[in-house]
Order: structure tokens, then sequence, then C-alpha cells
DNA sequence: CCCCTTTGTTCGGTTTGACGAACACCAGTC
DNA sequence: GACTGGTGTTCGTCAAACCGAACAAAGGGG
């Protein structure tokens, strides 16, 4: 987000934004402002303030809230996913197909508010697929499928059987190096923030 | 979600945990405790209280912090994700085992914002999972990795073959059952309210 | 050497967030 | 009608978050 710095940002803007998002996860819960209180352990005049937009909650105070209300603390106070929903039918589109032995499946393109692209990757021995550094903030899931495989960042890669799992982050360069033939495997992108 | 509560937690954890992260943050920028308290508009001596784990700050606070130090809120309240981390097929924390012949393993739980897990399932033929619908506007997308599978909704399953990817809603009953031997895949469920 | 700047710390004082009780309101129930 | 059980609201009071200044320590010039 903004790069820059302190001068422009209008403080109330955070406050009115975590008063919508409780009273939407409250909503959304099916809970009345007394049982969240109650559960959160909070005083219901605290909350009642909040949720009319006065105040500016410690942390702790709305971490409590977070918890009992079953939602990541960020849902609090990040801005509303827009909820554009675009998801094109993409099922069997090739993203990346630039030499011959790795091929790139998109999946699904992702919905709201985060960038989530699910792929097929699949891939044949000697032609290693090193990829440039995404977004920042990209983390990108593994799941071997069959085969084997060298992946993860290039400093750290890891090579995997299938079934096994790697979570690494996709801001760095990264490789995967299929091992034997008939290597593929699933890939959850993600970008957060 | 509804279920129990979630009164009791250790409240000093959260601040402790937002201690390490603005140490963490403003080292990695390399400001000053004085030019970042200058910057974000707050006294130095409360970001040196903070800093130091004591006290509880409200989310303006933090929030100035956050955008001076030019990084996502959440960053500085969800624990530090570690960089790169592997489950081998067979280790892992495995949600449902219900039959003893269809397992799936949580690989990862959703980030902020969004509400998405990645789950591993495996399973044999003759146990067909038969699942329960999850809360509404989950949709789940499943890439199969071996063997064969009959997956969807109940009412309109669809035979997979390893690679073949399918979506479709998580809010109906759904099933996955499994054709061969040896079958397991890969699971994304997503919740966009 | 002294001076001066910057580091992060620890003090009183003021503002304010959180609490608990009392409040008005509405929907059932006797 | 009065009465209960629930909603969310508005009041004093107290603790504490925040502030500003004064503080000790650690470099950098002149």
């Amino acid at each position: 987000m903004g790069s820059g710095q302190g001068a422009g940002r209008a403080p109330s803007d955070v406050v009115g934004l975590i008063a919508a998002a409780l009273r939407r996860e409250r909503a959304r819960a099916g809970v009345s402002l007394t049982e969240l209180a109650r559960r959160a352990g909070i005083a219901k005049s605290t909350l009642s303030q909040l949720e009319a937009g006065a105040g500016n909650p410690s942390v702790e105070t709305l971490w409590a809230l977070a918890v009992a209300l079953g939602v990541p603390f960020s849902r609090l106070v990040d801005p509303p996913a827009h909820r554009v929903e675009v998801i094109r039918a993409g099922e069997g589109l090739i993203v990346y197909s630039e030499q011959s032995a790795y091929t790139a499946t998109m999946l699904s393109s992702g919905p709201p508010g985060t960038r989530r692209d699910i792929y097929r990757l699949s891939s044949e021995p000697g032609t290693p697929r090193l990829a440039q550094p995404h977004m920042a903030g990209t983390v990108e899931h593994l799941v071997l499928s069959a085969g084997r495989v060298l992946a993860g960042p290039v400093d750290n890669p890891v090579e995997l059987a299938p079934g096994d799992y790697v979570r690494y982050p996709g801001d760095v360069p990264h490789v995967f190096r299929a091992l034997e033939p008939g290597t593929f495997g699933v890939m959850v992108s993600e970008h957060v923030s």
C-alpha cells in the first residue's frame, strides 16, 4: 500500500472501516451484540461504541472480537475485498509453454479480493523451469501429483515425491525441475496484501 | 464457528507478537525509532513502549505505524509466516479420517482476507465419502493426482482421471468416491462470503 | 578536548478507551 | 394490562494509552 508515509491518512477512516467490518461479520455470524460482547469478554457498551464508528479500539479488544467471531484478525481491518467476480471459463488455458517440455495450465483464476490462481504444472526432465520473482507478497503452494521434482526457491529447493507439499515465497526466484518423466503437480499461487 | 467460544486467550501474546513485528519491520526498513515515530506522527515514547512489549496499542496507532513502515497492516499482527514449509505425503494434520479408507490432510490454512484451505485427499474404492454442505459461499476445486474418482455434487458428480480439474459448489452435499486404489488429489476449498 | 546531533530510554500530565449500571425499546407470555 | 427476556443504547468512573519533555549513551566534527 502507500509506500509513501505519514502525511496523508484519514485516521477515522480506519475506525469507520472497523465499524463496518464488525457489523458485517457479526451479522454474518448471526449473533447479537450482547452475545458477541459476552463471548469476547468485553463490555457491550464498548462494542456498541465500536460498531457506531466512535472509538479507536485497542488491539486486544479487536483481537478478542476477531476470535469470538471466528474470523482472522485482518478481516476486521482490511478493506472489504471487492467482489469482482470475473471468473473466466479458463479451463484448459495454457499459460506458459515456452519450453516444449513445460506447460502450465490455468485451472482457476482467483475470485474476490486476493489474487489466487490454480495451475497444473507438468514438466519433463532436462528442462528446468526457472521462474522470475512475481509480485511482492506472492506465495506459492505446490503439491506433487506424479513423478519427482526439485522445487522451491533457487537457493533452497526441495525434492518432492508424489503427495508431498511445499510452500515457498513466490517473490524470489524459484525453480520447478522435473527429475522423472511424467512429472506433474498442482500449484496454487496467491498474492496477499 | 458458532460452536464453543473463544473467550480465553493470552492477550499479552498479541502484544508480544506486535512488539516483535515492530522491531523486525523497523530493522528491515532501516529507520531509527525516532524517525519512525516522527513519520508515523506518534510520540517516540509510545513507540518505545510498544517495541518493549508493554502496552496495548490502538488500531490508529498501529495503522499509522504500518503506513509509515510501508507494510500491510496484517504484517504487524499476524505471526511471521515461515518461509518454506514441506509436508511429506503421510505427514501433516489429518482433518478427516472417519472412514479408514479416506483421509484429508490440511496442507495450508487460509491467510488473512479470504478463507481458503488446501487439502490433500486420498481414498480407496468402496468407501464413498459423502461430505455435508459447508458454509454458504464455499467453492471447492479439485485436481486429481492419481487413480480415478467420481467427485462433485451428489446429483451431478464427474469422473476424473489424473490431471483433470473440477470445480463445484461446496455448500451443497458433495461426494468423493475413489474408483481405483491409490487415488489421491489436491483440493482447494475457498469461502467467499 | 568540547560541542552537537542522534540514539533510545524513563518520567508527570492529559486524553480516552473500556467497564458496569442504568436506560429505553421491542416481542412474547401470563 | 403487567411481566419477563431479549435487543442495543447512553451515562459516570477508572485505568491506561498517548503525549511531551527531560533523560543518559553513543557516535561525529571542529
